[in-house]
DNA sequence: TTAAACTCTGTAGTTAAGTACAGAGTTTAT
DNA sequence: ATAAACTCTGTACTTAACTACAGAGTTTAA
């Protein structure tokens, strides 16, 4: 025997606790394999770049609930995969939009307090306020 | 007297419930009016407009936390203000390369869908796994 | 060969971010 | 002038996403 991917170390090479794999087994965001008849689960390699890609998924903002669909597409039929991903994407061109905002007034703030001083009033809330649609 | 800005409008215009609001002020990410002698607190209107930013930088992964220091930012003392303005900018690029990554997998998965239902394995997986190194 | 480390099942606790509501006071529309 | 709609204070409930732990079984390293 190799050296059988077991929960723990699953866990560990993802970044996450053991009780999180289990949490995602759960609300069945990813496989749980078979229980052998004796012994412990063996979890197959790719489990975790599943986790890391949730983790990561997280941080952009998205829900476990979205994570999931985001993931079905990809096993999906071909169908309703086509409109749902448009949509997805279209959704996300409007968040590196967003993004893209954030970022530049951040940039213009630290340009401003490199040269001056003049503390006016924040530009950052106006950034993103308002109808941001130029998609 | 015109029409004070009470707390319902102010909810009302930003689209959140009155009691979330509350809680915003309560965590202290929004200030609280004094209350008046008699009658009800009067906001200034671009509470309003704190409250769209708010939610928006929600919807890309911030916590409340995070959005607390962002707009803090705003009104900071240039010493710090420069580096952690820096800091926030240089995690904001990570997360837009992550979208367009995400973005264009989606992209390349509308197009494989409508010239073939070649359904080899997931690619939005490989998308955004690697290294996840969270410092 | 036995103690340490791990896994399993199941249940319960925690944190962030709200949401709901009771009971009292205040405004406003009719 | 009074009912409907709103606000205020305070407390309690909810949901998503974990996190902890008990008590039993299983593996592995010294």
């Amino acid at each position: 025997m190799a050296k059988p991917l077991t929960i723990g170390k699953i866990a560990r090479a993802a970044g996450v606790n053991v009780e999180t794999v289990r949490y995602y087994q759960r609300i069945g965001i990813i496989a749980e394999p078979p229980k052998p008849v004796e012994g412990y689960r063996v979890y197959p390699a790719d489990t975790v770049e599943r986790i890391c890609f949730i983790k990561r998924a997280q941080q952009l903002g998205f829900s476990l609930q979205e994570i999931a669909e985001l993931l079905e597409l990809g096993d999906g039929h071909c169908h309703d995969v086509q409109l749902r991903a448009a949509e997805k994407r279209d959704l996300i061109d409007q968040q590196i939009n967003d993004l893209k905002n954030l970022r530049n007034t951040l940039d213009k703030l630290i340009r401003a307090c490199q040269s001056d001083n003049d503390t006016a009033h924040c530009p950052i809330v106006e950034t993103l306020t308002g109808d941001n649609q130029d998609a």
